[in-house]
DNA sequence: GTTTAATTTAAACGAGTGTTTTAAATCAAT
DNA sequence: ATTGATTTAAAACACTCGTTTAAATTAAAC
């Protein structure tokens, strides 16, 4: 049944690399099978397209990223007094670190790969998170609106697609940004130290009080 | 010299709202020509190449809300007392929305290909903005550091990153989220309202505290 | 009005894409 | 060892892409 040290995962490794360097489209499976050092048409053959091949990619990660940041995010609720925001959105710190442990830099490409695919498929990926994964969407959705309940549900929708951007634009882009601080500032920052940057940007964002600006100056 | 009503006007205003709605490499030539009514190798005769096309399109927006931005920050260095935060992005707003007037959507349209271009042109375009626009947005960065002066430039620096991430990203997918906006909440929001409700967002996570965590909980 | 230059047109080129096909090789089970 | 299903391999297919070419058309200049 498996061969050599397996095609299918050779397929993937490769692939899911070159979709977060590079976008899913700007991919080719040539450029995917040459890499995986495996033929052509075994792309075809184990994944029966490349836009199934794309799926494959991202449900390795999912499968193993949303059940580890619902069950950080069922602990917050039992714990004795409501959990902060900058608590709930550190509490997926765990879970995306753990990734490194799957795979060589699978933090920094796992959230490449959300970005890339949030922004390339018109909303195609949006659908299939929800569709798939809407359970712990829905716990994480609701302890953040716990944790700041002046905020109404509309104002939130916003802002947690704020929130989305933010990290998803920010981890795109990470390795050049690095780069650049390490020139500038000589500051060495790994992807935690980041995602650490991050949490009480997107917290302080998350909970701003909303001011009815309705009839402010145009 | 002139032709027809202008094919070289008739191929920049197709291909911007083509490169803002799909992405500028899922876009080919081939579609922009027959939206735009001209013949295929007009592109080619009167921009060269799809880069340049592109950076066309690009340059028609930049060369006026870049100077229009400028102004307004400069209006603001001379104001009685320090602008905050808040005001700063304001100032953006007006630069912005005269877009609109420049052609219909244009405000939306140039948010997108921003958005587009930081992502698709891997720091590509972030080069180009820089070397051709650095002084306006020099004083912009002035601008904001001298606001939350509590802010060190390095943290800074990973901030009006992630500010970039938010509005960007935002605006890339800014069409999906008012649909689902009005389908789930009712609301139904222009771009202006989305600009106003970022701003906000932005604002606080720019200038929330830096707390020393770097012996926070493992 | 003829000549000259600028522009538009239709067609083709060459390279690259995802996918399919056909045959050979590999493997497990009889 | 032979069978039968998997897996790999190489090639071709059908298509799209950006770009180029060369002729036809239009506009400008004299």
């Amino acid at each position: 049944m498996a061969s050599r040290s397996d095609t299918k995962t050779r397929i993937l490794d490769a692939a899911e690399k070159l979709f977060a360097e590079r976008g899913f489209s700007e991919t080719s499976l040539r450029l995917i099978t040459s890499k995986a050092e495996v033929n052509l048409a075994s792309v075809n053959y184990h994944f029966g397209s490349k836009k199934e091949l794309i799926r494959a990619v991202l449900a390795r990660y999912l499968d193993v990223f949303m059940p580890a940041a619902a069950k950080e995010i069922s602990r917050l609720h039992t714990a004795p007094n409501q959990a902060s925001l900058d608590e709930i959105f550190s509490a997926l710190v765990a879970p995306l670190l753990e990734l490194n442990k799957l795979r060589a830099e699978g933090t920094t490409i796992f959230l490449q790969l959300l970005g890339r695919g949030y922004i390339e498929s018109q909303g195609h990926l949006r659908w299939f998170i929800t569709t798939h994964y809407g359970e712990p969407l829905a716990k994480f959705v609701k302890a953040v609106q716990a944790s700041v309940p002046h905020i109404p549900s509309a104002e939130m929708f916003w802002r947690l697609h704020f929130t989305l951007g933010t990290v998803v634009f920010t981890m795109a882009s990470a390795d050049a940004l690095t780069e650049i601080a390490a020139a500038d500032f000589g500051e060495h920052n790994d992807i935690e130290a980041v995602i650490r940057k991050v949490i009480p940007y997107m917290a302080a964002g998350v909970a701003v009080p909303v001011i009815n600006n309705e009839k402010g100056l145009l």
